[in-house]
DNA sequence: TTACATTTAAATGTCTGACAATTTTGGCGC
DNA sequence: GCGCCAAAATTGTCAGACATTTAAATGTAA
C-alpha cells in the first residue's frame, strides 16, 4: 500500500483505492489506525488536501471513521449491519428511483425475496417475533392512525417476519430491499387506503407463522401480493387519467 | 438547498447532506449540473477545499461524476445498474468479512434467496438463458478448468438462473447478493473440489428451468444447499484440527 | 497518595492563494 | 468552409498557515 504509478485517474481517488483494496483484503484490521494524514501525504508523495479527499471518499462508504485531537486519527471501521443497511436503502431506493421501475417489477420482487423467508420463519419464529407482529397488527386496526404510522407500522411487522428467520444475512438483504421499495408501497397505502383487507392478511400470516405452516404464509403473502398489484394498478391508472384525461369508454 | 446552521458536525458532511437530499429527493434531476466549485463554496461560504471535500464524498457514493474543463463541473449521476450492483457488493463482502458471520448462516441465507427467484425463472426462462447456463456446465465438465475458472463459470451459472426470473430488481439483490458470498463459497470448492457432484446438480436445475417444473428446481436447489454445508463443515473441521489430523472414517 | 486544574502536543478541520491540466468556444487566417 | 490557435472556464493539485479539539502529561493542593 505504497505505490501510486502517475495515472491520469484523480490521485485522491487512486490513494483511496489503494487504502480501500488493504482493507477489503485484510492487511488492514477492525480499529486500526491509519497514519496521520501528513505522513499519508509523505508517502503518496501528494499534498494533505488530496490526501484528506480520499479520506472523505473512504468515510462517505463507512470505511473509516475520523477522530479528531491528540492521538485521533482515521481508523478502519467495523461495518456494523446496521451502518451497511443504511448504504443498501439509499442506494437500492436511489437505483429505483432513477431507473423508473415499474410498480409491479418492484412489487413482484418485494414478495418474491420476502418469500424466500417464510419456510426459515416459521421454522425458527419466537414469542418475540409473534408479539411483534401481533401488535403491530392491533396497531394497524386502530381507527386514528395516520397513514405515515400505518405505513411505518406495516415496515415494522415485515421487518418482523423477516428477522423470524434468524438468519442476519438474510435479514440485511431483505429488509434492505423491502424498505427501498417502500416510498413506491406507501404511495398505494396513501392513496388506495384498504386497511382492513391488509390487516386481515396480516393475520392471516402471523396465525401461519405460529402454526408454522410455511405453505399457508406463502399462500397469504402471494395474496397480499396480488392484492398490492391490483391497487398499484388502479393509482396508476387514476394517475395516467388525471394528466391525459381522455376518456376511453 | 443553501442553509447550513452551524452545527458542530463537519462541514463537508453537512454540504454533501444538503446535496444529496437535494438528488434523492429529486430537487435535482439525472444529468444536471451543480454549481461550480467557487459558486459552492460561496453559496454555503466556505472555502473551495471544504466543498470538494463535500464532493468527493458524492462521487465515492457514485452520486455525481466530474468533468474538468470549460463547461465542465459537476453532474448528477444516474445510478446505473452496474454501478449500484458494485457497491452492493463492496459493502455485502466486507460486511461478511468483518463480522465473522458462520458459513452455515452465508450458505442458508445464499440459497433461500435464489430459490426465491426459482418460480418466476421457471415461467420465463428464454431459450437464451437456457443457453447459457447449458454452456457453464459443458465448461465446468472440462478436465483441465483451473479452479479460478471453474468458480467463475459457477457464478456465471447462477446469475444466469437469477436472470431467468425477468426482473431486474430481484437480480439485483440477488446476484450481488450471491456474489458477496462467493469468497466464503470459493474457500469450499477449492478444497473439497467435487465438481461431477456439483455439474450433475446443476444440469438437474437447468433440466428442471426447460420443464418449467418450479418443484423440481427447488429440491435440486435444496441438495446443492445440503451439498455445499456439508462440505463446508467439511472442510471447517480440517481447518480446526490441521494440527491434529485425526481420520475420522 | 489522590484528586483536580493546567499545560502541551498531536491531529484533524478550515482557509487563502496560487498554479497546472483540461476541455469547450470562438476567432483568425487561408 | 476548414484547420489552427488563443481565451476562458473549471476541476485537480499544491504549499503554508491558523483554528479547534482531544488526550496525555504535568503540576498543584488537600
Amino acid at each position: 500500500m505504497k505505490i501510486d504509478p502517475s495515472n491520469k485517474a484523480d490521485l485522491s481517488a487512486q490513494i483511496a483505492e489503494a487504502i480501500r483494496d488493504a482493507i477489503v483484503e485484510g492487511r488492514m484490521i477492525v480499529d486500526e489506525r491509519l497514519p496521520s494524514e501528513a505522513e499519508l501525504a509523505d508517502q503518496f508523495e501528494v499534498s494533505r488536501p488530496t490526501v484528506r479527499e480520499a479520506l472523505k471518499r473512504l468515510a462517505a462508504q463507512s470505511l473509516i471513521r475520523t477522530q479528531r485531537g491528540a492521538f485521533g486519527g482515521a481508523f478502519v471501521n467495523r461495518l456494523s449491519y446496521e451502518g451497511a443497511y443504511g448504504q443498501h436503502i439509499t442506494t437500492s431506493t436511489l437505483l429505483l428511483s432513477m431507473n423508473a421501475v415499474s410498480f409491479e417489477t418492484a412489487c413482484e420482487a418485494r414478495y418474491a425475496l420476502e418469500r424466500a423467508c417464510t419456510p426459515l420463519a416459521c421454522a425458527r419464529r419466537t414469542a418475540d417475533h409473534l408479539a411483534t407482529m401481533r401488535a403491530e397488527i392491533h396497531r394497524q386496526a386502530q381507527p386514528g392512525l395516520s397513514d405515515e404510522s400505518f405505513c411505518a407500522s406495516d415496515v415494522a411487522f415485515h421487518r418482523a417476519l423477516v428477522d423470524a428467520a434468524g438468519n442476519p444475512v438474510l435479514s440485511y438483504h431483505l429488509a434492505g430491499a423491502v424498505e427501498a421499495m417502500q416510498p413506491l408501497m406507501n404511495m398505494i397505502t396513501f392513496t388506495a387506503r384498504s386497511r382492513e383487507v391488509i390487516e386481515h392478511l396480516h393475520t392471516r400470516i402471523a396465525d401461519a407463522l405460529q402454526a408454522q405452516d410455511a405453505t399457508a404464509a406463502e399462500t397469504a403473502l402471494h395474496e397480499l401480493e396480488a392484492y398490492t398489484l391490483t391497487l398499484g394498478r388502479d393509482v396508476m391508472a387514476a394517475h395516467a387519467r388525471k394528466s391525459a384525461p381522455v376518456s376511453s369508454g
